[in-house]
DNA sequence: TATCACTGTCACAATTCTGTGAAATACTCC
DNA sequence: GGAGTATTTCACAGAATTGTGACAGTGATA
């Protein structure tokens, strides 16, 4: 798991309580207590997650919700809001606004942990421990091991990175960038040929077994790992 | 077996007569007469398993059982529930909220001892007096000796305590910090690649035998304990 | 007190991995 | 077929990670 989890809450107190929580889970933890400071901390680094209280000063929640959703880099962010209120227009609108979750104050840490961990696996997959197999090619997380019809398949941390990714990912286009933002992280400063190299890599790998066609080449737009042939 | 536990009991004579039947079975005991005093005790130093009573003024066991399991640091010890009543209700929520096993009092210090022994066996692999095999490598906690192929191999404690953990708990790779928590202890503070130079004490002992290829390398995680080569 | 085993750190060596240019190929659309 | 891209592939230097030997400090022991 251990995810980077941005908590944007005004009051100091709830905030600490978040924070302690979340550590102890093996989370990093990044704080902001406006919407205004959040944007400053997103901007510097993605995180992987986003805790958002519903009342902030300034901007609101659903606001700075909404603005996130609106920028293409932080779209794809998994948001889970907290509101004291159990209004269920609010629950709606929280929702609408991009939310993935949604949690009620006061709520058991537990909890929290529970939806954190259910939103990630739903939302980024790669971040789980969970096994992935797609076709005869297993990929073990756990054991930091790539099988092949029981071979195991000598690769490195940047190949086993992409792989996993792709294999979380499988069946849709993934443009160079995006693969850096996924693969290498946010803001990393790499020449895009330089995925190029790391797919070669990738495929000279897999060669071995013959599942070097799983990854294809779209041109124009990126590669695509699929288990279906074309 | 000889592990460390807390003692978790409001009332003095019961705390007492369970001191004693767990030293005489040769293991260290901690007491605790209250759920605030025993999370001091827990924050200074991990025990191996906790015996927590059902009624505590304050505080109660079931949740103080539920805080430790919402801390990460804390979560994985092992807890035995004590309880004068039989109720069904009970011993379902003190399950839920994460005891290992649950036992009514009155009890036979008999059957404390071998519930206990049973909870460690399964939650704490490395601390049993059981003798663990991997291939032809025999590691025997109760005699603190390693024989591979029948011949003795001479070993430090730390690379001991290394070896028992690998062998414990195989296959997965383990980061240098999670080796520096599991193997050198909760709370210490002892540089990453520390680790590295007991990596390479324990393979050099392993040599002897050639059974240093058991150790490997996963280069950018840590290192991980197998015996399926590659 | 001298010896001995054991630990944690460091510095340096040995390996492995990464990102980049640039040349070679492949593909598309006239 | 050929110009004009877009990929693939290669080789290599620099970075990053890991392996190793040496050393000093600590206790325990004789």
């Amino acid at each position: 798991m251990a995810a980077t989890i941005l908590v944007v809450e005004d009051d100091p107190s709830i905030r600490e309580l978040l924070v302690i929580n979340l550590e102890s889970t093996g989370h990093r933890v990044i704080e902001a207590s406006s919407a205004e400071e959040a944007e400053q901390l997103v901007a510097a680094s993605l995180p992987d997650l986003i805790l958002l209280d519903w009342m902030l000063p300034g901007r609101s929640g659903p606001q700075f919700a909404a603005r996130l959703r609106e920028n293409e880099r932080t779209a794809e962010v998994p948001i889970i809001m907290l509101t004291a209120r159990t209004d269920e227009q609010d629950r709606v609108t929280g929702l609408e606004m991009g939310a993935d979750d949604y949690m009620v104050k006061p709520f058991s840490p537990r909890e929290l942990v529970a939806r954190i961990k259910a939103v990630l696996r739903r939302r980024k997959p790669q971040l789980t421990e969970d096994k992935v197999t797609v076709g005869s090619l297993v990929l073990d997380p756990v054991t930091h091991r790539v099988y092949a019809n029981d071979e195991t398949l000598v690769i490195g941390p940047t190949e086993f990175r992409l792989l996993h990714f792709f294999m979380t990912h499988p069946e849709r286009v993934h443009s160079r960038s995006q693969l850096l933002d996924k693969v290498w992280g946010d803001h990393v400063f790499v020449e895009e040929r330089t995925v190029d190299v790391h797919i070669r890599r990738l495929r000279s790998v897999l060669e071995a077994s013959d599942h070097d066609s799983l990854i294809q080449t779209v041109r124009g737009s990126g590669y695509r790992f699929s288990a279906t042939l074309t």
